[in-house]
DNA sequence: ACATATCCATTAATTTTGTTCATAAATGCT
DNA sequence: AGCATTTATGAACAAAATTAATGGATATGT
């Protein structure tokens, strides 16, 4: 067989010249090396060096043996080096899943300063699950799940990493735009755009409307952050979204926005992840970032009418 | 280290599903397997695979060392089956080095069915040596040498595979053209037309004007058979070459062929091969394809008159 | 020309490594 | 629950690699 000490060998007696040279290099005895390659000779049933007096000469496999050597041994050498790095969590690849749509915006925030910081590690990020995010994290899926709804299991853990209010967004305006908050029952009578999502998940449904027992007039969904608020600057609805991201918005397009409720809805965006990936060091540090994260703060209208 | 076997157990798992299956591959016992295995994951400092129960998954360092596995494996196989069939002699390069002029046209007839008898093997031709073919075959630069002179020496052995005679080639209307043979003397008023080399290597003189004292009126050089034989037959002079060489150009170009002196002048090419190569396979092929090649018998005037 | 140094091959002893065997622990299936 | 299947483990054993010692061949230097 073919070994990878064979492939060293004749390298190291062509870079050193004899395989005294090549032994020293490779810290064994010359001895060694001799039985090692005469092995490898017998095996193959062809010699690779001439033996002339006191020097070795390459024949024809063995100067092909040398060109297989130069080729392969990099890829082993540069195999080796990549796979300490990933056992130290310095490299690897991070799959991220996202579960609120909002979170999007605020992920890529978060993404390009970890990618300066960890060269060697790449980000992939999905958006689809078949048996939901916990379950991705579970299935080895995704690596880190990004949710604002914690689910606690054994052999997860979750982290809260931002906190964010949810707001209402209308146009700049709107009857509704310079009050301080608004009741469930203001929005009976508006279009109400959210992301195509089942209303179990829509924050603006679960802790705003249904429990109010209150249905919006219309309701219309967008898969864009973009296009969505295009379509409320124009008048023809509302949306629930984070503050920031509101915020953001508004210095762009004539938005205003609205407490939802006398006390506001507060939300967290959680980070999940496998506990056995606890000594992945660039996942803690990824989480450490999103922790430290801040928003800046933004200067516009609707901050000095609020 | 990394090794082989590291590599293969881990196709071979990903291929047949489970440690057990791949060692009853490769024939080992499960055991040995799991050693192998934990040893290149403690030496790594990350596991291969996650435990789940009783199968085996992947982590990224392992899914990384398949996608190694892939692509290295193949290179060793490959290797490994071009060296066995090197050992056989039924794979490599044979490097042909030519000592005589002529023997280009003899050799690209017999070089013809080699390749295609032997579609492993490659052929180079060499025409320059800085120690002379002899040298080069020593030396290694070359695997067999063609030349009209024998120079026998301890470890290298040669062989006649074709004997030719060395004609006067003169143009079709030439005073000498009818003559049944010319003398040296018959020279001494023409422009003799050869290759250039140093006159001991032509036997037009070594073997023929030489011995009988006499120089032609001119002497003059030229690269190529072609350009030399054009000038013969345009009446710039007269040229010495193979009658079988000389014939075939008859055809094309209006020549016609005498013989030197009353016997003529017989002339072999010999292959020299080293000792060593006796049992290269296509090496001996090639010897014996040249001994047997027959030259097609051209029918031409020059051989009517004759 | 002779002594010396260098290099590779070989033998036998030793050390290291790899493999097997026997068995345990965990899991999935009926 | 019981059985089959899979991986892990530790001890014993077998095999392989390595070393040390030595010899032969060939350069190198005086």
């Amino acid at each position: 067989m073919l070994e990878r000490i064979h492939l060293t060998v004749i390298q190291a007696v062509d870079q050193h010249g004899s395989l005294t040279a090549a032994s020293k290099q490779l810290c064994v005895t010359q001895s060694a090396l001799s039985h090692t390659m005469r092995k490898l000779e017998d095996s193959l049933g062809t010699p690779i060096w001439l033996r002339e007096g006191r020097n070795l000469r390459l024949t024809q496999a063995g100067q092909y043996l040398l060109n297989i050597a130069n080729r392969v041994l990099p890829q082993l050498n540069y195999a080796e080096s990549k796979l300490h790095q990933m056992a130290k969590g310095e490299r690897g690849t991070l799959r991220i899943g996202m579960e609120c749509h909002p979170c999007y915006q605020w992920l890529l925030k978060v993404v390009s300063p970890f990618l300066e910081a960890w060269p060697d590690v790449d980000v992939d990020v999905k958006q689809k699950f078949q048996f939901g995010g916990v379950g991705a994290l579970l299935s080895y899926e995704i690596d880190l799940l990004v949710t604002p709804d914690p689910f606690y299991k054994s052999g997860l853990c979750f982290d809260a990493v931002f906190d964010y209010e949810q707001v209402l967004v209308v146009p700049h305006d709107h009857p509704m735009a310079k009050r301080k908050y608004i009741k469930a029952e203001d929005l009976r009578d508006q279009i109400l755009l959210t992301y195509p999502v089942t209303p179990d998940r829509l924050d603006i449904y679960t802790q705003f409307l249904n429990p109010a027992g209150v249905v919006p007039k219309r309701h219309k969904t967008s898969e864009t952050t973009d296009i969505m608020l295009q379509m409320v600057a124009s008048g023809r609805g509302v949306a629930a979204l984070p503050r920031w991201l509101a915020e953001e918005y508004s210095t762009k397009l004539p938005l205003a926005v609205v407490r939802l409720g006398r006390n506001g809805i507060a939300k967290q965006i959680y980070l999940g992840t496998r506990e056995t990936d606890n000594d992945v060091k660039y996942l803690k540090a990824f989480v450490d970032l999103a922790r430290n994260y801040k928003h800046p703060k933004v200067n516009k209208e609707s901050d000095k009418t609020a």
